[in-house]
DNA sequence: GTTTTTGTTGATTGACGAGTCAATAAACTT
DNA sequence: AAGTTTATTGACTCGTCAATCAACAAAAAC
């Protein structure tokens, strides 16, 4: 029963069923069969649409860099001016769907691909350039030349909360790391060079 | 040709085999044979040893953990007041030994481990703890009782300067990390709250 | 209405890998 | 010297898994 136009749907449900064993198992050392079955199909349709398993890897990898590329998208609609624009990036990165465990797995595993594998590597470098952008965006207006310092500390900042948070025992804090990092921005602002 | 008192020497070469393999994978996905060949020896001999591949995981872990710790003392010694005792913590972190292609891989790997092996967890929480303590000892006569945030702001953005130094093309720039710590670290000392 | 395209899977291939075991041998113990 | 402990490995077991293939089915095209 045949019905045309599959590909597209098979292809979302294997993305989703990639992240979401990825975040199960805690790392890439999932089967195309466990991937298959979570999205009702046989590993052998899986092979036929993507072709390799890292194909899979990489759609995924894709996946998630647009969900939260949207996300940041979203809140900047909503922001008015250069310090709420700051603060809906800083929210985005720390929602609770980036703390969810399908996110973590993928996020920890993507940086590990990166190192190999680089399509992988491109991808985390274009999210990065997005993110420094936006950041520049916000800060320009209010820290001037000192804009691209204060962007390259801040985005650092922000991939090492997400990784504490991540890694700590308890269940993570979004909240307390939007703070900590308003923090260092508060004072990048004022201490001018220090 | 049984020369006793082989435990100690297998086991180092095989931990040292088990990081640089790591490192030149650039994942988990090593097998022991590997591992066992380049440190070697049989891979029978390396399950003799440690039992398991996870085991080795943990050996290897530890080891890494256990020269940044060492780097980090070393270079406490010879540093005299709090600035420089903060400066040693910074310049050992981004040093050029955590820059190696093993102690990278190492590390991203762990950070992936840490989700799902407990241990791998416990011993990353104890490195975590000590440089916080580390990093405490010189901002409480910089930064009073403002030194606790500070401190967690800081550790985080090592964390971060080094996963961006690390996933960036060009070779790693550990003196700009430590440039971008020390200008979070004088703001924060200056700028009171904020 | 036959040929082509799209969807689908069970079965198979070919390879690899963790961990075990039996066997060999040298050193220490008594 | 007989027995025990330590060192060492080749061969093997048992399992897994990515990728391919042959075959079947339905829709679309011609």
């Amino acid at each position: 029963m045949p019905k045309l136009g599959m590909e597209p749907i098979r292809k979302a449900a294997l993305v989703k069923a990639t992240i979401v064993e990825i975040g199960r198992v805690g790392s890439l050392d999932v089967t195309v069969s466990q991937i298959a079955k979570r999205a009702g199909m046989s590993s052998a349709l899986a092979h036929h649409y993507f072709g390799s398993k890292e194909e899979m890897f990489l759609a995924a990898m894709r996946h998630i860099l647009t969900l939260y590329g949207a996300e940041v998208r979203g809140a900047l609609t909503l922001a008015h001016g250069p310090e709420q624009r700051l603060h809906a990036v800083l929210a985005a990165s720390f929602s609770a769907a980036n703390f969810r465990r399908e996110a973590v797995g993928a996020w920890l595993n993507f940086w590990v691909l990166a190192q190999t594998v680089p399509e992988a590597k491109r991808l985390l470098a274009v999210y990065q350039r997005r993110l420094r952008s936006n950041l520049l965006a916000g800060l320009r207006p209010l820290a001037g030349d000192r804009a691209e310092t204060v962007a390259n500390g801040l985005g650092a900042l922000i991939d090492g909360l997400y990784l504490r948070e991540v890694l700590k025992s308890g269940a993570p804090d979004g909240r307390a790391a939007v703070a900590t990092a308003l923090a260092y921005l508060n004072s990048q602002l004022q201490g001018g060079d220090a």
